[in-house]
DNA sequence: CGGACAACCTGGCGGC
DNA sequence: TGCCGCCAGGTTGTCC
């Protein structure tokens, strides 16, 4: 589900509530969501860590502890709030774990296909260190991308997708970066000629940053951390809109499976 | 390096 | 209405 705009969104709307925090319980419906602990060493572990700040990396949602890092990866669809132990949420139905706060109130995550993924490491660097950069990022410049395209012999689509070339793109924000610099997504990436990358480039950086703008996309799944949907989905010019006209050229939006994945595109103005 | 595919899970939807 | 197959915003591991 969430992508990087969606997950930055939900970091904002949890860092207030969660900064200073202390954590004084944690129960879990479905421990496997935590990795590498078993459920009782790991509330052990994190009962009485103050929660000393909140941000992002990639999909990644990092939460650092006074002692150590609690990472939390959303998948496809993660949901994370905090509310008050009687306050019910549409998304309780699929809630795995709950982590009680020092304030009364509760962070709560839910995930009903549960593919999220729970950690609690020394280093953060142990989940995130092969992330590719970020690309909202000051370093993430042209001649940063350029580099990191060279020599790549793959689909450029997949490769956009793939979290250790670049961290955060998925399947929205990868088909809408495409449309926008009118590249067809079966291109290799050592096809593309300088203008196309830089096209390219700025395409990605103008997409997620619409999608942090328009705080996420939300076709099913995603929420952001008060329970409200984005609106990104409203803008979508490829995605998820199949046989409607491209807003650039009026051909039908073309969907195809690409490296297992549906792929949304422009079959004329996407070359 | 790259691509294909299965796994991990549940639920919604279209087709018959 | 009911059942079946397919699809879904992600990632990882295996195999070729």
């Amino acid at each position: 589900m969430p992508e990087l705009p969606e997950v930055e969104i939900v970091v904002r709307g949890l860092r207030p509530d969660l900064t200073g925090r202390r954590v004084v319980s944690v129960e879990s419906t479905w421990p496997r969501l935590i990795v590498d602990w078993p459920l009782e060493a790991f509330a052990a572990r994190l009962i009485g860590q103050q929660i000393a700040g909140l941000r992002r990396r990639g999909k990644y949602i990092i939460c650092d502890l006074s002692d150590d890092t609690l990472l939390i990866h959303l998948k496809m669809t993660g949901r994370l709030y905090v509310v008050a132990p009687e306050e019910s949420n549409e998304s309780d139905r699929w809630l795995r774990v709950v982590f009680g706060l020092d304030d009364g109130r509760e962070l709560r995550f839910s995930d009903l296909r549960k593919f999220g993924r729970v950690y609690l490491v020394p280093d953060a660097g142990q989940v995130v260190g092969k992330l590719g950069p970020e690309p909202l990022s000051d370093e993430f410049d042209l001649e940063v991308f350029c580099n990191l395209l060279k020599g790549r012999q793959g689909t450029i689509k997949p490769l956009l997708m793939n979290q250790g070339f670049v961290a955060g793109i998925g399947n929205i924000y990868a088909d809408e970066a495409l449309w926008q610099a009118q590249i067809d997504p079966h291109r290799k990436a050592d096809t593309l000629k300088e203008a196309e990358i830089a096209r390219l480039y700025h395409a990605i950086r103008s997409v997620l940053q619409a999608g942090i703008y328009h705080e996420g996309a939300s076709i099913n799944w995603y929420r952001k951390a008060d329970g409200s949907t984005g609106e990104y989905q409203e803008h979508f010019n490829v995605y998820d809109r199949q046989h409607e006209p491209c807003p650039r050229c009026g051909t039908p939006i073309r969907k195809v499976k690409l490296g297992q994945r549906g792929t949304h595109y422009c079959p004329t103005c996407q070359v």
